[in-house]
RNA sequence: GGCUCGGUAGCUCAGCUGGUUAGAGCGUGGGAUUCAUAACCCCAAGGUCGGGAGUUCAAGUCUCCCCCGAGCCA
């Protein structure tokens, strides 16, 4: 069984912004997770390349839109690139074997009588591609979105009927998990039981996209374009493009992760639509919140928008990682906010965490060899720590299966407060002075380095980086794979302990973002 | 206009089917300590639980109305 877990394939209209990183960093997390539990993972992304936004952007820059899109995906590619993303596809939709995809899938609609013409009149909205319902009569109306004005368009189209899923969307939808969160599942259930009605497919006169076949002058809307894209990107490099193959290639999708904005699409058109072309539905789709900046939209009018990349180059992965996933409450809308950044940083990365490992480490060095000391009775699962360390496991398992991001970072961290907890108490440094507790010194700092291993494998799947240097602090090597590594007592005594480097460096940041 | 989800300590949030003095982290203030990245550990703050009305022996937790924020639909 593989489990395959999407991003949602970014729009080329504009370059990456903060909300396309968080996105697909929190997707990494997953990914990361499931493959240190022994799952095989695909893990996809990529860019959504048509449409008339895309053309008139690109003839504004004075490009041809395919020049377009290849700049701008690349920029994409590059980007998750020095995020160190772990996809294993990249999937644009104007790559050749999309558009045989495509044709193939819709082949299957229309055979199955769920292709109809139909007219499409009324204003419309180019930056959104939509019609919009101002009223015929309406003078210069414009959009209220993008403050623009709206195009009359009086159009035929292809539409699917999705009005024939009615019975069958209900019932997907009521199904437990697969809406997520679960309080995401009302809207949907409501809009619903409106009564689906049939949505265009296709744009006339619109020569950036897949044209449809038999339909001539016809191209496919984003929806039959962009979302059959995580169908094309299961394909292997050598693959002749095929949808037969692709349940061999790991269809269904078990994890579609979005934006709440798109959830409408993955959750009722898009499993209408497989259902209409004899595929398999996928098992989830996670609509995460969006992101504010300092409790105000972002946006470019404002001029308050973060670039990832930038973001990246003054703080590093880890210190985004940890921020977005551990602070944000993965599925709610969050706030990104500097100062709350910094703090959460340096307190649980470099002081909490970081500063856990070194003292340790320090004190093994000076009084033990400059290795793992002796574990007398500390390896024994009674052990405090031990009993701490298996709460930080389950909890995060727990964590881990409801997507709850958040509550995992926040068990490893836990364990990492008690364990320090646990050497204020013990206080190996008083200790040590005194005559015949060597043992006992001993048994502390090794169930601390113990549990400061285990808290280094449970933040693997969420800060990697941090993760890998703690474990070499510790003479690990290797990947941790779960739950195999988090049993409690694997650290070896005797093992040599190089000297402690910090793991993680304070973030000083005195400027504005 | 209809619907959905939120509105709990300065900030970010926990609070399951209503029931002892409403909790955690951060920030702030005080104390302790020296192994460590001036890090760690302990203690403290008294927040009308958005506002109002109601149900109940008892409501942050149920009902209704209103206000604010986000989103969906029209």
């Amino acid at each position: 069984m593989v489990f395959t877990l999407t991003t949602p394939l970014y729009y080329v209209n504009d370059r990456a912004h903060l909300g396309s990183a968080y996105t697909t960093l929190a997707c990494d997390a997953i990914a990361r997770q499931r493959r240190l539990c022994g799952e095989s993972v695909l893990f996809i992304t990529g860019c959504d390349e048509h449409g008339q936004k895309i053309q008139r952007t690109a003839e504004a820059a004075g490009l041809s839109p395919q020049a377009h899109c290849d700049a701008v995906s690349e920029g994409y590619r590059q980007l998750w690139q020095s995020w160190q993303i772990s996809n294993d596809r990249f999937i644009r939709t104007t790559d050749p074997r999309h558009r045989s995809i495509v044709e193939q899938f819709f082949a299957r609609v229309e055979a199955n009588g769920d292709v109809i013409e139909g007219r499409q009149q009324g204003w419309y909205c180019v930056a959104c591609e939509e019609f919009k319902d101002d009223p015929h009569e309406a003078q210069d109306p414009e959009c209220s979105l993008h403050r623009r004005p709206l195009e009359w368009r009086d159009e035929l189209n292809l539409f699917f009927r999705l009005s024939r899923y009615q019975h069958q969307i209900e019932q997907l939808i009521r199904q437990d998990g697969f809406i997520q969160p679960q309080n995401r599942r009302r809207e949907v259930e409501n809009f619903v039981a409106q009564g689906l009605r049939d949505f265009s497919i296709s744009r006339v006169n619109l020569p950036w996209g897949i044209g449809v076949p038999g339909h001539s002058g016809h191209t496919f809307y984003v929806w039959f374009d962009a979302l059959l894209g995580y169908l094309t990107a299961l394909l292997e490099p050598g693959d002749e493009p095929d949808l037969q193959l692709l349940s061999e290639r790991g269809w269904p999708a078990s994890l579609h992760v979005i934006g709440k904005d798109i959830l409408r699409f993955h959750a009722v058109y898009w499993p209408a639509m497989l259902l209409s072309a004899g595929l398999p539905l996928p098992k989830r789709v996670f609509g995460h919140g969006f992101l504010t900046r300092e409790g105000q939209k972002m946006g470019k009018s404002i001029g308050n928008v973060l670039d990832p990349q930038q973001l990246l180059d003054k703080c590093g992965r880890d210190a985004v990682r940890w921020y977005l996933l551990r602070d944000i409450p993965f599925g709610d809308d969050g706030d990104f906010q500097q100062q709350r950044f910094i703090d959460l940083v340096n307190n649980d990365l470099a002081n909490t965490i970081g500063n856990l490992l070194n003292r340790t480490s320090s004190m093994a060095r000076r009084w033990f060899a400059d290795a793992v000391p002796p574990a007398g009775g500390a390896k024994a699962s009674s052990h405090p720590l031990a009993a701490a360390a298996l709460q930080a496991q389950e909890l995060s398992e727990q964590a881990w299966e409801r997507l709850d991001l958040r509550a995992a970072a926040e068990a490893a961290l836990q364990l990492a407060i008690t364990a320090n907890g646990f050497l204020n108490d013990q206080a190996p440094w008083k200790l040590i002075k005194q005559e015949g507790q060597q043992d006992q010194v001993a048994a502390d700092l090794y169930a601390v380095l113990e549990a400061a291993r285990q808290v280094a494998v449970l933040l693997a799947p969420l800060v990697p980086e941090l993760s890998a240097r703690m474990l070499a602090q510790l003479s690990q090597d290797g990947e941790p794979c779960w739950p195999a590594a988090l049993r409690w007592g694997l650290l070896q005594p005797g093992l040599g302990l190089p000297e402690p480097q910090p793991v993680m460096a304070r973030l000083e940041l005195d400027d504005p973002l």
